[in-house]
DNA sequence: CGTTTATTTGAATGGTTGTTCAATTAATAG
DNA sequence: CTATTAATTGAACAACCATTCAAATAAACG
């Protein structure tokens, strides 16, 4: 038998960088047969559809984030500065370099309607699951006395990622570092009441 | 000579109402011309083209948001009861009734890259230009002593739209009125600090 | 070495896209 | 009532879309 196949996650990791870059309509099956160098029978063997191949990519997407959240949660022992430097990673830094400066579940949130409504729960499901893990460490910040015990932790947990979506939505029309890491500061700072 | 056109305005609102819901590539000129009733050559010697349809399209969309800000201004006395009474009703009121849960400004941001720069560029602009609307609010409730002078105005604008950002995608996950209602008080709590 | 078979290939499909333009319509002017 | 002309019509265009599938390929097995 025959058996050597394409490497599957190079391929779903060049199909998330165009899809985040473009969105979903705007990127084409061939544009990704273009920069994966597959031809469509291929693509459609393994990921069976534009759509599946999407949902694919947003998942991929969303286990990159949290392993990024993970690792700055890794090297910072209080929780609060974790979250601060995972947000500044990539409000800031990450900005700069990735395939688009917004989230790609928010700008998928954003860009589907409910023409395609598996991608558009699938896109919801990815978000608050980054939510979830945002009000546990907010809950341990809380245990440490560094975040107000007033509200809890999984609505502190929504202010959060509200105002992040925000953030980069702003990032994005505003080249001035130095204002977007003001704008952090002041985001945490109304944490604490 | 012949001179009894169709009427301009209203086109330009369903084209509006249609690309607000869709996004800009999801929406067919043929979308347009079911929704209208225009066929492609009345179309094209009014407007030109899909993209100068779309800016139209944003121009009209920012024109009708300054307009329904400039209502809650004029039916409260305080600058923030105004600013907050707008908010609400944007984002929890029309935000069951609109084409789409989001700011057609931020849903055109998100969902175009450099491939129309003019669309992008218009939009950005545009978004500005209803953060100057909030500066100068802001600022006169700084006089009125309503909010901290820490801040600049503009400042101050930013974070609020960056927050109404965040707080219109979070809506669109949530379907809970009164957790929004609850942010969108933590929210102008914070501009008092 | 020849057979088997998982995998890849790429031409072809039918449908849709944004856009054009020659023909038609109908309101106004003379 | 006729001529003029702005405005509308809708068929047609080339380009592109997501997707299919029969044919070609090459690795593994006997």
């Amino acid at each position: 038998m025959r058996s050597v196949k394409f490497n599957r996650q190079e391929v779903v990791d060049q199909a998330t960088s165009l899809f985040w870059e473009k969105g979903f309509h705007a990127t084409s099956m061939r544009d990704i047969q273009a920069v994966t160098g597959l031809h469509p029978g291929s693509i459609y063997t393994s990921f069976g559809s534009k759509e599946a191949l999407f949902k694919e990519a947003l998942q991929n997407y969303s286990r990159l984030a949290k392993e990024l959240l993970n690792q700055h949660v890794a090297t910072n022992p209080s929780p609060i500065a974790a979250l601060k430097s995972f947000i500044k990673d990539v409000v800031v830094e990450q900005g700069r370099t990735m395939p688009s400066e917004h989230c790609m579940l928010v700008k998928s949130i954003a860009e589907l309607t409910e023409d395609n409504p598996i991608l558009l729960a699938e896109s919801r499901d990815l978000l608050a699951n980054l939510g979830d893990l945002f009000a546990l460490l907010l809950s341990k910040a809380q245990g440490q006395g560094e975040v107000s015990t007033e509200r809890t932790p999984q609505r502190l947990a929504r202010m959060l990622q509200m105002q992040i979506m925000g953030l980069r939505a702003f990032a994005s029309t505003n080249q001035d570092d130095q204002q977007v890491l003001e704008l952090i500061d002041d985001l945490f700072l109304a944490l604490q009441y």
